[in-house]
DNA sequence: GCCAACGTTGGC
DNA sequence: GCCAACGTTGGC
């Protein structure tokens, strides 16, 4: 099972909107980068995903959620009344993917991208080099571990 | 709001 | 294929 990270705007869809709705799927559209949607085009049913507050005011992971219909023609590309509208998408080939996902996870605290920038395993992940603005991202399983294991308590007693 | 870094576009 | 110009991203 493969994972991956999207980043998003919470003021677009934040974490807590799939926490509202634990049930509904929500349609992860409007990226508008080739490398960022050949990933979503690799996404399977039930592969999890970290999300990824971004320019906001609490920057960083909010929690997790899953795959449930993978990519898919974005329809946001080809609504005229859609941000993501992109009159250069020929119908007969779509440009653009979506994905469906819903809710799995909410941490109790975000982890801060300067926590992120602190875990000596995500050195090659996309998210914490400079300047990198890929959307969505693949995670590996020891990246992973290491962001959703509990930063360890500086100064606890030792055990035994 | 600023601005560095980035991806895309389009003329050549 | 090159690369300058442009629009966007995203942390600060």
């Amino acid at each position: 099972m493969a994972k991956w990270l999207a980043k998003t705007e919470p003021s677009e869809c934040s974490i807590d909107d799939f926490a509202q709705h634990p049930d509904k799927a929500i349609v992860w559209e409007g990226v508008r980068n080739y490398q960022a949607r050949n990933f979503l085009r690799e996404m399977k049913t039930g592969d999890e995903i970290l999300i990824y507050h971004s320019s906001c005011k609490h920057i960083g992971i909010a929690g997790t959620v899953k795959v449930v219909r993978e990519a898919y023609p974005d329809p946001a590309q080809f609504d005229t009344a859609s941000a993501y509208h992109d009159t250069k998408s020929p119908p007969d080939n779509p440009r653009w993917s979506a994905v469906d996902m819903v809710f799995v996870s909410k941490f109790a605290n975000i982890i801060t991208l300067d926590q992120l920038k602190a875990m000596p395993e995500l050195g090659s992940l996309s998210l914490v080099q400079k300047g990198s603005r890929l959307s969505v991202m693949p995670v590996s399983d020891g990246e992973w571990e290491a962001i959703l294991t509990p930063m360890p308590t500086l100064n606890a007693p030792t055990q035994d």
